[in-house]
DNA sequence: GTACAAATTCCGACCGGTCGGTATCCAAGA
DNA sequence: TCTTGGATACCGACCGGTCGGAATTTGTAC
């Protein structure tokens, strides 16, 4: 790689970084273009060499950072014995990964937001959703498989896990102070199995 | 009432509808204060002889929303034998009300979202949750009492059945064809009794 | 009933400022 | 020399909010 493309790559890594800081402070709206660039240190011309608008930015921000959730989750089901080992399992390895992203999911409400009023970011949201789902509905269904769990309707019981784990994602990010989200998170998912198993 | 009064309420009403249907479209940010007006048919001067600010605007807004959906809730402990049927019977009450309001559902993801960065905001926001969920505890409380509830922390309990609907209302407002989300959320509800009554 | 003042409701031009985005030029490395 | 990455100045559009005053109704004194 010649130094020119480096210092590029660079760049680019600093906008991505200012504009997540930027984003999570004050929302996507709120936030200026001339604003990221002044806390990356960088022009604005250089930011239209990188991006070609302020919303593609927003996009690469959110497709990096799913990617990174998506490498956590396939990690999950190794090394579980049993369904509901697999879920219980999930909880404690996924909850770190937010806690460390802490500041920065505030932008998913902004995603959201704007999913609902633009194709292009709502493609982009819902089709992780959905993947999720496909994924515990595969584990549900490996769950009635191997005995442990009634004959449910794996898509419907899928989705009910989605919507609990978008429940308190948005719950813990609203009021992160009004509870004990990772105890709440456990609790939540233990009921969810509770009313699956077979006992 | 005066014929000036009436016409000024007239006005203030028609403002409100204006501005509901301005950002379910799209969205608040993105809406203007002129454009408010002229679907409302009125004045900027009218606008602001009526509301301080937009952001007066857009909090009254959620505030005679939630003040509806309040009575609605009001009426579920009415008529019910045990707990477990309270809550079975609250879903079936309060679907209704979110079906009706559909549209205009995608205005509480900006409130979130500006929650997040508006202490203003974000009090308005947070205060229904907590008042849902202190009502939530209360019905579990009343659960464990008349012994149809094993004797769980009902705050923690409460929290999840909370976090369980705010997931629903979102998937259902960013994915509405993705699912039958009337039957999700039923099978939710009852995954939570589930966990929680004696069998 | 009438005349006039006060108050309410509303109008729309206008303000300073900010926005996302563009055009142009420059410096340095290949 | 020529491509690449970055800098700067600048654009038109639009923003939330203000303001002086017009139009109409209400209250009051005669």
């Amino acid at each position: 790689m010649s130094s020119q493309q480096q210092r590029g790559q660079e760049t680019h890594a600093r906008l991505i970084k200012a504009a997540v800081e930027c984003f999570a402070e004050q929302g996507y709206d709120a936030t200026g273009v001339a604003k990221i660039c002044r806390r990356a240190g960088v022009s604005k011309g250089a930011f239209y060499h990188h991006f070609s608008s302020k919303q593609k930015l927003f996009l690469a921000l959110q497709e990096s950072w799913l990617a990174g959730l998506d490498a956590q989750l396939d990690t999950v089901r190794t090394g579980a014995e049993t369904v509901p080992e697999a879920f219980l399992r999930m909880v404690d390895l996924i909850a770190p990964v937010f806690e460390a992203a802490d500041g920065q999911l505030a932008v998913f409400l902004e995603f959201w937001t704007k999913a609902c009023h633009d194709t292009d970011i709502w493609q982009a949201t819902i089709a992780p959703y959905r993947r999720y789902r496909a994924y515990f509905m595969r584990m549900i269904e490996d769950g009635i498989a191997e005995g442990t769990f009634r004959p449910v309707d794996p898509e419907t019981a899928a989705q009910v896990l989605v919507s609990l784990a978008v429940g308190l994602l948005q719950q813990r990010l609203l009021d992160p102070e009004g509870a004990d989200w990772g105890q709440v998170a456990h609790r939540g998912v233990r009921m969810f199995i509770d009313s699956l198993e077979i006992k």
